[in-house]
DNA sequence: TAGATTGTTAATCGATTAACAATC
DNA sequence: TAGATTGTTAATCGATTAACAATC
């Protein structure tokens, strides 16, 4: 119905991830009322070139005016449609610990679509222990959730210790994409996707830009 | 002391990051008791080419034996010293909400040698708050106590809106890095470091890469 | 010695940038 | 028309991989 000759699912993950920050810049600049951007604008709030910014652009198709720039409005409506959001994506969530319940609470997913429609834990007391709307099923339920939801996509939000076999489980169930919290490199069969929110491996990169540039030579103390 | 002539601060992120994951498995490997390790071995584990691990490796110096590995208590070694992993780094947390508080008992940080040694917030309400051995300050005690802790690193969680006003207050106190998991761009001066983390576009991503190899067009429903 | 594995080079691959004709 | 800005090409830059002599 939208996006007739799409060109494809060619984009390398770098550009997708530029593409998500191009949208929320609009939406703010549409909500601002602003009429029209231009490359150089975008780059210059995301601190790219602006050349990469047309190209990432004009991979979507011919967006641009010439001597004007994009419309908000137009290019956010094939943004969401490029990036898979203008559905809803139901997500189930593994762990009910406390980066799960912050997760829960967190805004930003259902802004783009993503509901959290149940959550798991494989202690026995949280099982059916109730967090706002949500109740922690016990995983056995699993299966049947997902199915029930048609869910693709899922959080790992559980020890290390315990991801591995919460995947396993998961790509048993048919979930094609995993979102993982633990601290440990997954195994999926090819066709399941994963992307890791590693904390400490962030911080560790942070200290290493820091202890690199600042010119000390180690951390203080 | 450690490390004479390294190889200077000239890794690519994307090598630091290997960098922390290789740690990760070599704690596991020599926790395990095992005494040597190819590059074969660690490339499968995380997905990539042996060539890839060797030409990190080899960046920090003769790490290895040819016809026999790597020994892990070795590359442990010279894996912390190059990540600056071999002291405490002290980290001071702005936002006093959910994803802050699971921020707080993240166990993760403090196994990597980062601890949090304040929390602050803006909203009057939560100050004095007692959080585990935490009691939330108030923002106008930033500067204090950035400076007692000679705090270079920061972890900015609070709303987007008030993020970019956190950050200018953080390099005012001279913060040199940021973890931000407000979902926006934060403007910084040169010589100060960001390092995103953005669930939703992390989210998004996961989900373009799910809705473009399924060969399912749309999210169900 | 034979077998295993490194460190490194050269080749490949992919992403970014500069520049500019085409367009409005 | 003059000015602004796109889409795209070619050049550059950087990261990954294959291959293999050197090493133990």
């Amino acid at each position: 119905m939208s996006g007739e000759h799409e060109k494809g699912g060619r984009l390398s993950l770098l550009t997708v991830n530029r593409l998500s920050l191009y949208l929320r810049r609009l939406e703010a600049l549409e909500a601002e009322g602003i009429e029209t951007v231009s490359s150089a604008q975008l780059a210059q709030h995301l601190g790219i070139t602006d050349a990469q910014v047309r190209k990432d652009l004009a991979a979507l198709g011919h967006l641009g005016y010439p001597g004007v720039g994009y419309y908000p409005r137009e290019l956010i409506e094939v943004l969401r449609d490029t990036l898979g959001l203008q559905g809803e994506w139901p997500v189930v969530l593994i762990g009910a610990g406390n980066l799960a319940r912050a997760l829960l609470k967190y805004r930003g997913f259902g802004q783009r679509g993503f509901h959290i429609v149940c959550v798991f834990d494989a202690d026995p007391a949280k099982i059916g222990e109730k967090i706002d709307q949500w109740t922690v099923l016990a995983m056995d339920r699993l299966a049947e959730q997902v199915a029930a939801y048609r869910a693709q996509l899922a959080i790992v939000a559980v020890p290390a210790s315990a991801a591995q076999a919460v995947a396993d489980a998961l790509v048993a169930c048919g979930i094609k994409g995993i979102l993982n919290f633990a601290p440990t490199v997954l195994r999926v069969p090819a066709g399941v996707h994963v992307v890791a929110v590693d904390l400490a491996m962030q911080l560790e990169q942070l200290a290493y830009l820091v202890r690199t540039q600042t010119g000390t030579d180690s951390p203080p103390d």
